[in-house]
DNA sequence: TCGGGCTTTATAAAATCTTTATACTCCCCA
DNA sequence: TGGGGAGTATAAAGATTTTATAAAGCCCGA
């Protein structure tokens, strides 16, 4: 895969994706890039690139959204470019696990020193990039599960919950946590939504769904994965 | 212990790091300063903190040296400060090792962020807070308790009812105490609730529930969790 | 238009809480 | 010394809340 390793540039202005695609290029990197973060979500799911360099002004949806969507699977560093200068927006991004921010105009060797320090951090780091129970493997990167080495098809909802209550096994996520965090901050009383998908993901992954091992529930405050 | 999980400043100028003690113990950091290059290496050695500010424009010494010096053994975030601002400066820095650079004058928000960044990076998820009494364990965030490191399954009132007498270890809560703080208010007459519900927790917890040892009765007046 | 996936509804089942019933324990005093 | 009463323990029945699950309806993209 001619891809493997490479940065993913995710920004809707041309002339900052040439800039971008001429100096990277120039030192070495692989350069894939989407105009659009429904684009750049999909780009990043499909190449699993090594990082990810975020414009916070996309025109088709607010990149701290799309940032908060990358990393409920990606672990790897996120780099945000941005006009915006304000102490809130660069905070909230860093907290919304961005790993560097920069404001545009940049300086080019600036940006690639950066990018060598996420790089460099991001490989020190083991790759957790699965995770794995007995006979279930949860592929983040991939958005895939598997029993018993059998692929499980699930939904993009099913996915993002089981994968929210696997990366918190044994802590027990309420209601409606686990609404905001897989539905949004809307939904926080549809719990009937949730006990429908519960419903569904035991009939997919556990062996006897009537006597779940992995999705438990805690009566009058949510679920549990595991232990 | 109290230095354990420590920040260290290495700054020379009396203003800064004023600025930054105070920022950061509002922020439940504890500080250690140093205001020469040489100390500051001495005292990352001896201290061996979580993260460090390092300023670049140190008197005895060249910020860069310090850097290289520490970055030999100590393989903990460094986050330079300094008022240069050429790219040349910067690109060195984190070339260096450094893992952030803020120029002077910094933004106190940023500069949290940065270090929360740099933080979350450099350690996993650590254990939330827990009480222990033998071999019960109660984790207050998950709602959760184990006895000998098996799961055990308590109600939500149940277990409110033991986190607020293991809470109070070894005080004597009276019946109506109790009452108000688990079933409310209105509730504060219903003493029969509370020994049903101390019966079964007793049940769940105690090695012999005919002779507890932990949810112990004071006669007409109420309970008391150990000793 | 079709079909997959999400939302909504309906209902059965399970879990939990409340209430009742009965027995036990301790202590005081005749 | 042993009977009585206040306070306590516990099981179990009844009431209520919460959850599981199937199935119907809806919506959107291919």
């Amino acid at each position: 895969m001619t891809n493997e390793g490479s940065i993913l540039i995710i920004d809707d202005e041309v002339q900052i994706r040439r800039l971008l695609e001429i100096t990277l290029s120039a030192n070495g990197y692989n350069i894939s890039e989407a105009s659009t973060g429904k684009d750049g979500l999909l780009l990043a799911a499909s190449l699993n690139p090594v990082l990810i360099i975020l414009d916070l002004g996309l025109p088709d949806s607010d990149g701290l959204e799309i940032l908060k969507k990358l990393r409920e699977w990606y672990q790897k560093p996120v780099i945000i470019l941005s006009v915006r200068n304000s102490e809130d927006d660069i905070v909230k991004a860093l907290d919304y696990g961005a790993n560097d921010y920069l404001t545009k105009p940049f300086r080019t060797g600036e940006l690639l020193a950066r990018i060598r320090v996420a790089i460099r951090q991001s490989q020190s780091i083991p790759d957790k990039p699965t995770l794995e129970f007995g006979s279930l493997i949860i592929d983040l990167a991939n958005h895939t599960a598997r029993k018993n080495n059998e692929l499980i098809k699930l939904t993009t909802t099913e996915f993002s919950l089981l994968a929210l209550l696997a990366k918190n096994e044994g802590r027990v996520l309420t209601h409606q946590y686990i609404l905001k965090e897989v539905w949004g901050m809307g939904y926080i009383e549809q719990t009937q939504y949730l006990r429908v998908f519960i419903a569904q993901l035991r009939k997919k992954v556990e062996e006897d769904p009537a006597k779940p091992k992995l999705l438990n529930t805690e009566s009058g405050i949510g679920y549990r994965f595991g232990s």
